[in-house]
DNA sequence: TCTGAACGCTACGCTACCGTAGCGTAGCGA
DNA sequence: TCGCTACGCTACGGTAGCGTAGCGTTCAGA
């Protein structure tokens, strides 16, 4: 498919997010590039100014493709940043070394890491804010969102169902306790998110939710 | 103070934070009206579209504040916003029961509770937002987060003062790990935040960090 | 070589918003 | 009553951005 299909295509419906790519529009090399290049220079520009500041005769003019071709190809500045936006994607692996607590660790280190040098660490701020009150962003947000999560989340799942997690627990309680003070670092306090804090976050959710004939809880109910 | 000084404030620098009111802005009555009015609308307008749709015009309209009038008192629409964004301000008080965990429930379970009912909550993203970028805003952005800090760290810190935090717990992680999964409900994965969640994290937090005799820490290291 | 699709370029029309000028009016104290 | 000050109103000038029209050009495949 692709080639053949070109006569068939509606050329109002050519443009079409990110994830579903390989169909109508990589039939041209040209559109190839083209979208690439204004996809690219998008991203930067939205990490850059943030989808307040982003605009398209700056993308036209960063990128080189012309404002009338981006328009051929999204039919809105609307479609163009969610077409940018879904760009944060995390497809990050999940390690299994057999022991839970180094796992997480793995997971929470190189977040940490990103959180402080990826690009779309300094989207995500303008992503949440619009997703506060646009119905189409909160599923853009909920999307990755659930994206970055999905490892941990995995990981703690997986525990749980060898055994190794008290029953009591929820798995979302406890991805909420990991994740949430590294991204409060990030985005709200602002202080740095240093191997050691990392690894006190952790060692301290995991000791409070193992599961062992020890209780490894602390005393107080 | 108030009415005499009218003759010798400087017109060009009127308009003034609202953290020191109650000087040149108090003239007259007439100006504190107008002010409150405008200022009331802004935050309102702020917290539905955010500092991105925050338009000068809008307050106008909705104050039924003429424009122009605005300008007499804020020299820009910059400065409104970072006016009206100072709004936000927690003013907690901080409870002393005598039990560090009971201290820090009441705090965290009002915290949760504003998260889902206060106004400034769909404001902050934008705050956030802005101050990834903006050096100005990221002071406001510093002054609110330290605000709403503030209670839980003197807490935190009166307890390790009564020698009631292991020695190696440093406050600074514990509000970390006690406010960044409320706020990662709130604005990231969009959970609700019940009694449950909240209790879960402060027991698991003040559990880890406990000074006893008797190891409140889980195995493991 | 021919043809058609995709692209570039210039120039728009339109809207929203910022910030200001100018002038008339209302309130308030002396 | 007089005079000062703050306020309201209309009307701007200026800018920036969205999205489109029209037309010429380039490129790749048949």
């Amino acid at each position: 498919m692709g080639k053949g299909t070109r006569g068939h295509a509606q050329p109002a419906r050519r443009w079409a997010a990110a994830s579903e790519e390989g169909d109508v529009a990589a039939v041209d090399g040209r559109v190839r590039r083209s979208r690439d290049r204004v996809l690219t220079t998008a991203f930067e520009l939205l990490s850059e100014s943030g989808v307040g500041g982003f605009t398209v005769d700056e993308v036209a003019r960063r990128s080189g493709v012309a404002k009338t071709t981006i328009y051929r190809h999204w039919p809105s500045r609307e479609a163009l940043v969610i077409d940018a936006a879904s760009r944060i994607s995390a497809e990050q692996e999940v390690p299994d070394t057999g022991s839970l607590e180094e796992d997480v660790m793995a997971i929470l280190a190189n977040l940490g890491y990103l959180l402080g040098t990826a690009r779309w660490s300094s989207v995500v701020p303008s992503i949440v804010d619009v997703a506060e009150r646009d119905p189409e962003f909160a599923g853009i947000h909920g999307r990755i969102q659930r994206g970055h999560a999905a490892p941990l989340r995995k990981v703690i799942e997986r525990a749980a169902g060898r055994g190794l997690i008290s029953a009591t627990a929820d798995p979302a309680t406890m991805v909420s306790a990991l994740i949430g003070p590294l991204y409060y670092r990030r985005w709200f306090s602002r202080e740095p998110i240093d191997d050691q804090f990392v690894k006190t976050i952790v060692s301290n959710v995991i000791s409070s939710h193992r599961a062992t004939g020890v209780r490894g809880r602390g005393p107080h109910a």
